[in-house]
DNA sequence: CTTGGCACTCGACCGGGGTGAGTGCTACGG
DNA sequence: CCGTAGCACTCACCCCGGTCGAGTGCCAAG
């Protein structure tokens, strides 16, 4: 058994890789041999499948089916064998085309893409929008809907809106809202939201010093409104169905698990996290996830950004058996429109 | 074969309903007679079970296996056998309950409505917001967000917030914004939608003939963004993988065609709206929903209202062979519950 | 009209033989 | 030492026939 992995065996590794992806039946010895012409018999091709199986690249389903790779076969593929093929200027523009409607507000953009990705890849699309600590002051609104009762409105510089309703218990004076309007949005236009926060609470202790009662309350309102959402509600997913399509998910109980991780979302928001906190395009593996839910299943991710850094990340997940060429210029390119669109709203 | 129904049928139809809604097997003459000691024999049953097949109420799926019921005779069951089984207490504090940490704004009712629906019934819970038509104006805001885009919000009575960045082509000033949205909030406040559509049309119209252009844009952008949205983002929908807990799931095919029918959602759009313009509860027995691909599933759907009209449907979707009893308190329930809340919004 | 009896039907389950793809091993030749 | 050809072996898959049993339909008796 060879240890090393010579130029024939990553040769024959691909074959078997790429053969597999297109196929979804394990690969024997013979079709390697004949539909790559590589000069090789079948009989030397089962020596290197034998040592290939050995390293833990490939594994046989059972003794006289043909071999599939195993994450770490994959894995193997992706870093080092595969070749991306680029997408063609008529998908690019396809992409392009996807935003020409939207009203580019973030999430009308985050929504576009979920789509386009699902769509292109025909797989599942998923998406992750920014957290709410990552954007930047623009504007707030208080609508008194009635008697102690608020309806706070805030907007992002990205034209992100949030709102919240807020019991405020006593019924704040309309003036005393429009001013409060009028100062904060005077006063926090452009900064971070974090800096925004520390400097209500600042106001806040000074207004209680002072005994302002109304100021302080009004305070309190505006740094509830732009306290963070539900980190599940953040995520978009779109065309799960396209995976009930594979056949790895004939078998019923794989898809309830795998359409419980859909709905239940925190699993994914674990793994776009990680992939927002590193760089770029991000590829987990089956078993990778360390989530055995989605066993068999692969991410395609990558982050997007504006000059002030990444902000979120967005992929395909499908089963590992998925044509990673193809699908991972789609992500990246999505990635870089997104982070386009947001940046022109920035300026 | 006789052609009413006497008495002895009607108890034979529900017992073999009820058996089959229990087990998800097909049930047979003996199980029907020792069962439920009506003191008759399995060769009465039978010939009474022919009877019943006869006119279309039951089926059988082969020979030798017993009765399931058809379209038909869930929908006799449904509309003359069937006893409510009234929520206990518990159960309906635990409705309740679910909405007390939700800020009463109604996409947040509706949020925790459907998820209440999913949990309680164990199938899936879809419900439909109120058409933004229903609406009452409450607040409108202008905030531009670089030149010539302008971030259009509006609010309505109730606390819903809708919101569309637009793109104007030229850059409107800052006062002129201002002055218009005063403007709009003082004399639109309290209208319905379309009543403030048609008001703004007119003054369109007549800003036009005095030839203030940057006006007529500003009321232009208001209209704009009372526009409708798209009907399928009104669709909530929770819980879909607690059907693939049914047996009668088990075919992969059927599960495909169900999700791209949630996927999709246009489906789901049309029934709950035909649900919508009925009154009170509402049922769909497989194929009288008119849409094949959800064959074998039973809505069971209620509208919320004020005292303004119905405004919205929810319900709960899944297999036809559905607890009825149960179900309907329910989503009968929960409507109550979530029209009460939006009534107390009202005022 | 009800009931017991009885033959019949038909899917579910089981076991066995045949088939074929694919393997592992071995011996041979460059 | 490496590549190749040959060969026996393995094992999933398919098809077949037989058995089993639940449930029916029909009939004749009460």
């Amino acid at each position: 058994m060879t240890i090393s992995m010579n130029e024939r065996s990553r040769k024959i590794l691909e074959a078997i890789v790429e053969d597999y992806i297109a196929s979804a039946e394990p690969v024997g010895s013979k079709s390697v041999s004949c539909r790559h012409q590589m000069g090789l018999s079948p009989a030397t091709v089962r020596n290197v499948m034998a040592d290939l199986e050995g390293m833990g690249y490939l594994a046989s389903p059972h003794a006289s089916a043909g071999r599939i790779p195993t994450d770490k076969g994959y894995r193997f593929y992706v870093d080092t064998l595969l070749q991306l093929r680029p997408l063609k200027a008529e998908e690019r523009e396809r992409i392009e085309r996807q935003y020409a409607s939207s009203d580019r507000r973030i999430d009308e953009v985050l929504r576009e893409a979920v789509k386009s990705l699902s769509r292109l890849s025909r797989y599942a699309g998923i998406v992750m929008a920014p957290r709410i600590e990552a954007t930047v002051f623009r504007h707030i609104d208080f609508v008194p809907l009635a008697p102690g009762r608020v309806l706070v409105i805030f907007v992002s510089r990205s034209g992100e809106v949030q709102n919240k309703i807020i019991e405020t218990g006593i019924n704040l004076p309309a003036a005393t809202l429009e001013q409060m309007t009028n100062y904060l949005n005077r006063v926090m236009n452009g900064l971070p939201l974090d800096t925004v926060r520390e400097k209500i609470a600042v106001e806040m202790a000074q207004a209680k010093m002072e005994h302002d009662d109304l100021q302080q309350r009004v305070l309190a309102l505006s740094g509830q409104a732009l306290a963070g959402e539900d980190e599940n509600a953040r995520v978009y997913i779109e065309g799960t169905s396209n995976i009930l399509d594979q056949p790895e998910f004939a078998d019923v109980e794989r898809m309830r698990q795998l359409y419980r991780v859909f709905e239940q979302k925190s699993q994914l928001v674990d793994l776009l996290d990680r992939s927002r906190r590193a760089h770029g395009i991000q590829i987990f593996i089956g078993n990778e996830t360390s989530h055995s839910a989605i066993a068999g299943c692969s991410l395609v991710t990558a982050t997007y950004e504006t000059r002030e850094g990444t902000i979120g990340s967005l992929g395909v997940i499908g089963p590992s058996r998925m044509p990673y060429g193809q699908v991972i210029p789609i992500v990246d390119y999505t990635a870089r429109i997104v982070s386009q669109l947001l940046e022109e709203e920035y300026q």
